[in-house]
DNA sequence: GCTCCGATTGACTGGTCAGTCAGCCGACCG
DNA sequence: CGGTCGGCTGACTGACCAGTCAATCGGAGC
């Protein structure tokens, strides 16, 4: 067996602790069953990381980031608002369809789960819903969304049914295929923005 | 002191629950604190109830078959599926400004806790989703609805835009106020039915 | 070959709690 | 007044597990 850098070994404890969270679910998963997944020693864990929590809040963090990274790049861009929005549900939906597990995980214990990890992390999430809540902003003052709707309400009722669709995949309520995907990012802003009823 | 009727003493457990469940979430509750909320002691928890866990059940229970009831009858009357749909808003919204504690712990602790009893109740839950998805069927079939929108889709993002506004409500991120309350109702409704785009 | 030092190991400890159980109390009955 | 019985009590136990730490390993440098 070769030497590993150390870093690897870390990024390999990372990993196994995303396939155990989603398999068992954090409160469930004992630090020992992370070691064993990734196939290190107990003690290792603790080598690399403070705590189990650490663990989950560095898996939380190294994501979340690339999702508000994404929400402002949107925003910075030239697009309608509309485009702004559909480029945000993609980012979520692709994120999902490229590694479930770790959506699972951050989404099952972190973002719903607002009584432990979702606390902690509440600035981080919010943060979110407020760039959210800024492209909705600017499209009414643009005039393309109606301005009866509080932004913040709005990006409140678009995230949430973004995080209830993948809940439904993650949960096999609702079916999840590639084409599922693709089709549920045009769906969901189609359903936001242009409503239920016919136009 | 006068004797109260033993089933008193059970509903008192019940309700001391709901208040230490939402103050410090259930995993973080111990059986004495619920006994020590009701002013009982610690074994009495154990005469009415299984467990920690069957407390929590009972809570979600009761109150989940309300709601499910509530759909049904929304369902049932003769009003059209937007008005259908405002009934069910309607219904969730005031649980929650009737006994937010409750419907915080019902939230938090079951219908977003996916990895304990979410899993659970997940029949209980995915038949509300069911019943909402009738409902936008139906609206479907009698043209007041697009019908490119599967009806299974459109329950998840009307569900939940809702439950992200209740939790928006439960960690204090957006106003919570009565007259918040009865504007959420048409407003998610509005949303969901007419769109961000204005017609 | 030898030393050094960070990486790695896993047995062990301390604290926490859910759930048990042996027995107490007080109302009611005969 | 003695007996019974269900509601009620709370000290105790067994299991579990996060986090510690002393010991070992093995590569790099000399």
């Amino acid at each position: 067996m070769s030497k590993a850098p150390p870093i690897e070994k870390r990024r390999q404890i990372l990993d196994s602790a995303v396939r155990v969270f989603a398999r068992q679910g954090f409160h469930s998963t004992r630090v020992s069953d992370i070691a064993d997944e990734a196939g290190v020693a107990y003690g290792l864990v603790y080598h690399y990381f403070n705590s189990k929590d650490q663990v989950l809040n560095e898996l939380f963090t190294e994501r979340w980031s690339l999702l508000l990274a994404a929400i402002e790049e949107a925003d910075g861009s030239d697009a309608s608002p509309r485009e702004k929005l559909t480029a945000v549900a993609a980012f979520i939906v692709d994120s999902y369809s490229h590694d479930p597990e770790l959506m699972k995980v951050i989404i099952v214990e972190v973002t719903r789960a607002a009584n432990s990890f979702g606390r902690t992390h509440l600035p981080e999430i919010s943060s979110a819903y407020d760039s959210i809540a800024r492209i909705v902003a600017e499209g009414q003052g643009a005039g393309a969304f109606r301005a009866d709707i509080d932004p913040h309400f709005a990006s409140m009722a678009f995230y949430g049914a973004i995080e209830q669709l993948l809940s439904g995949w993650i949960f096999e309520l609702i079916p999840a295929s590639d084409a599922d995907y693709d089709e549920a990012k045009e769906l969901v802003v189609g359903t936001i923005c242009d409503g239920l009823e016919p136009r």
